[in-house]
DNA sequence: GATGTTTATGCGATCGATTGCACGTTGTCA
DNA sequence: TGACAACGTGCAATCGATCGCATAAACATC
């Protein structure tokens, strides 16, 4: 049954196929007699005609289709981002081109470039360094594309990000208020914006309750064993934090994994925060107290920032705030001293 | 820069623009004199050319491009499946449509139907039923097709899944080396082949040990919600079980968690073994005690398995499975009495 | 009834890459 | 030297839907 086109349906039903394409276009069928729309709908039915995307797209130069390009498919927060931007995209029509780009910034380029040349109307791109050459890219080839999750420096396109600083203020905060002083944090890899500004965002906390802020052992990437040897470096240098804040649940879950090594227990002994509440953290032991930053909600934003780019003409780039929540679980407690 | 063809690079160099495309074809190059190539090639990097996937794709009708069909996106359990398949896929040259089917099949039948609009070479379903409309919809299109994860009881198509009666029978004897006699099973939806195949490798580890497996409740979707309301019903209606073995992870933590409410402990009062091993089911409250079924490894099989399908004619539905593998954590423990 | 307007449909170019066929040139062999 | 093969390129049809323009018919207006 490969093959009912539009040109078979409009001869079957005896009128041009031009004819044909406005009787099924809805948006058009006014134009054509109900008859005729009803021969052609019925003959279309009959054959069981699907118009082709593909020549369709070649013919108009938009292709309903969103490259997506996430650094680790395989870290479960990526999860609700992708399906935030699919759902939103998906009740818009457009369907989600998703590709693992990796840590690096050639290989990203590349899957990049693979997009473009599929014609992708627009791109989100969960990938991007403070000063992205990606992004150059995406912008040189004239396609539309917005930031989910981490930012540029410089506007140079559109972001949908948590308040990263207001996020890790509430964690402090929080930490403070159980009665630590002595804290330490996990920064996050410096060449990203979660990196920096959550560490601009601990300082600041700290700062602001008169405490000191020298307690940060920067990581290189999110994921746990960078987590565990942050936290080992951490603690072989400042034995007398009790609490840390780290800049990523992953980095959080490290933590908790380099204390039980060394016969702590957190949270009677170290209190951690993480952040952005991925999926599963309230079920870890301890569950996790983080900072959820609504990550399906940014995907849904950023999905629906995009269509607006790629309909209305040029917006001009911004970044969208979702207010990130201090979530309170079993991973901190009361300071003993 | 956006528009440099294949036409606007051959009249640079001065020549037909079907000679322009062979000389970048890698695979025709060789029939074109060097020099052209190489002049070709100089005028394609100048101008910046992508060949345009579209146009390649109407006229060739190989679009390059997979679908891939999953029930919820946001279920962490995808995420390594999903990175296997990209993976696989694009070390081929291919992308992945990926696209959230939602649970009911007729919603899964409209993304199939979109996806087979845009002319996807083939298909991955992870929804499958044991008797899947949508599959009838993708054989009848003529789309090749493999069914990862689940699959159906007829072999309409390939399937690449674990064996999950020898999964649960691993489970099983480790409960029952643990001493305990009394186990409860918590069945998955009975239209999905784990939820069948893993009761029966129950049922039939149990009889072979001598022991009664009729403590049994079945559950309709593979969440936490459902492994605690399941778990409530099973412990109600068979109060001496000691030990659960789950279909599924999450429906082992909905055990935990409504274990919890009761103020029971795992493994103190109960053992749970999960299956699956999902990302973060060794940092859960307690590590879970699970059977290791090879996500990623299944994502790689099936994308491999369906690239097969679509250069190689006609392969015979076959179905693979990847060895299950116990994995040891602390959600276990001797039975007490 | 002549002119203007709306309505329904047909016509054909177009998007850009691919590819079977044809053509001319050069080389080979008897 | 004539017949033929091999090679390098050009030519033009093709994939299927879209859409501006043309046209014919129907209808309205004075």
């Amino acid at each position: 049954m490969r093959g009912a086109t539009l040109q078979s349906i409009a001869t079957a039903a005896g009128v041009h196929r031009s004819t044909a394409a406005r009787a099924l276009d809805p948006g058009q069928s006014h134009r054509i007699s109900p008859e005729v729309v009803e021969r052609v709908r019925a003959e279309a039915q009959r054959q069981g005609y699907r118009r082709d995307a593909i020549a369709a797209s070649l013919r108009t130069g938009r292709s309903r289709l969103v490259g997506v390009v996430v650094p680790d498919l395989a870290n479960p927060v990526f999860a609700p981002i992708l399906d935030g931007i699919g759902a939103q995209l998906s009740s818009e029509g457009y369907s989600m081109l998703v590709a693992d780009g990796g840590p690096d910034a050639a290989a990203q380029a590349a899957i990049v470039e693979e997009l473009i040349a599929r014609r992708v109307d627009g791109l989100v791109l969960a990938t991007a360094t403070r000063d992205d050459p990606v992004l150059t890219i995406c912008l040189n080839a004239g396609v539309p594309t917005v930031l989910v999750n981490r930012r540029e420096d410089e506007l140079r396109a559109s972001s949908i990000v948590t308040d990263d600083l207001a996020g890790m203020f509430l964690a402090v905060e929080h930490l403070i208020e159980l009665g630590h002083h002595r804290i330490g944090h996990l920064a996050g890899p410096v060449d990203f914006s979660t990196g920096v500004l959550r560490r601009k965002g601990f300082e600041d906390a700290m700062r602001t309750a008169g405490l000191a802020a020298d307690a940060v052992v920067v990581t290189t990437e999110y994921s746990r064993p960078a987590g565990r040897s942050a936290t080992a470096s951490l603690l072989d240098r400042w034995p007398d934090v009790t609490a840390i804040a780290a800049s990523n649940d992953l980095l959080a879950l490290g933590a908790i994994q380099e204390l039980k090594v060394r016969g702590l227990s957190c949270p009677a002994d170290l209190s951690i925060v993480g952040h952005n509440d991925m999926p599963l953290m309230d079920m870890v032991a301890p569950p996790l107290t983080t900072v959820q930053i609504g990550l399906a909600e940014m995907g849904e934003q950023a999905a629906r920032h995009l269509l607006d780019h790629i309909s209305g003409s040029s917006l001009k780039p911004a970044v969208l705030q979702v207010r990130p929540q201090f979530v309170l679980r079993d991973s901190t407690a009361m300071a003993s001293k």
